[in-house]
DNA sequence: TGACGAAAGTTCGATGTCAAACTAAAAGGT
DNA sequence: ACCTTTTAGTTTGACATCGAACTTTCGTCA
């Protein structure tokens, strides 16, 4: 937003500017939260449907903890997840016949064919947007937003 | 993440790269909003300092409709915040004279004061991030998030 | 080997948000 | 003028998430 003209490099300048930063960014994640929400097939929900998604692209057998730390997330809330996947029989928790107190998880092949199905949701969502905002530009910000997220991740 | 190479224009990759794009925005947003919610004064959350912020900067007498709309939240979702800030003793929220169906929201000098206090206590939070994320960064980015942001926008 | 700190999961209460249904008031069209 | 549609705001029920407290198990070190 605009500010009294003053040198760019003054900290309240440089507050602002950040501060923006992380507005656009928390609005950008709502409306296509929401978005993707409104699409998905089974009643999964974004959290759902990326844990799915995760298992399938990077492998399953992962412990609870890891995952909360991947995704960023208390270990409360990742508890939660996993049992709503669990309810639906999109996962398995087994557990951990090296550590009593670590579990695993594991996509079962319903888990699979709802991941296969949230992707082809997806899709006319996902169509409509390179018009309006162009491949190109996603790939020149990414490793910015990258750098950004592994800077809160390891400073926080 | 890393796909197996494939052509870069592929509707697959295409894909992955705006769900990538939206992941870390997603990471981002989360990461920050519990940063800045742990460190503001007088249990005020991270929408309602929004809200106090954004009625100093571009004045008040805002409708709640318009706000909500400003800050891509449901009316309901406005009427919550705004309940809280009041309860706080920080907005009041007057009957529009000319339409009885609006109302309108003006800050009170508590809630002033309570703005200040919050950035005051946001500054060595944005203090820390300079080091790791270059402001010049910060600024190359922000057009492209707007961008996308405003396509969201309207295109919902 | 025994004790203590660290780690993995769960549970609990609180909160912010959404979608949908609802009331009341204004706007518009015939 | 009347009827219909749109708009403003509230309420309700559901849900994801957080932080904190708690239990159990592992690891380390004296």
């Amino acid at each position: 937003m605009p500010q009294k003209t003053a040198r760019p490099t003054q900290p309240t300048e440089i507050g602002a500017l950040y501060f923006q930063l992380f507005n656009e960014i928390g609005i950008i994640a709502q409306l296509s939260g929401n978005r993707f929400q409104r699409v998905l097939p089974q009643g999964l929900t974004v959290a759902q449907f990326s844990l799915l998604n995760h298992c399938v692209r990077l492998g399953d057998g992962w412990t609870p903890a890891r995952l909360a730390a991947a995704f960023q997330v208390t270990k409360g809330t990742m508890t939660n997840t996993l049992q709503k996947l669990a309810a639906k029989g999109f996962i398995r928790v087994d557990p951990d016949p090296d550590d009593a107190r670590s579990k695993r998880v594991f996509l079962t092949p319903a888990g699979k064919q709802a991941r296969e199905a949230s992707l082809k949701a997806l899709v006319p969502e996902l169509a409509q947007l390179p018009a309006g905002f162009p491949p190109a530009l996603a790939a020149e910000i990414l490793p910015s937003l990258e750098r950004l997220r592994i800077w809160l991740d390891t400073n926080r």
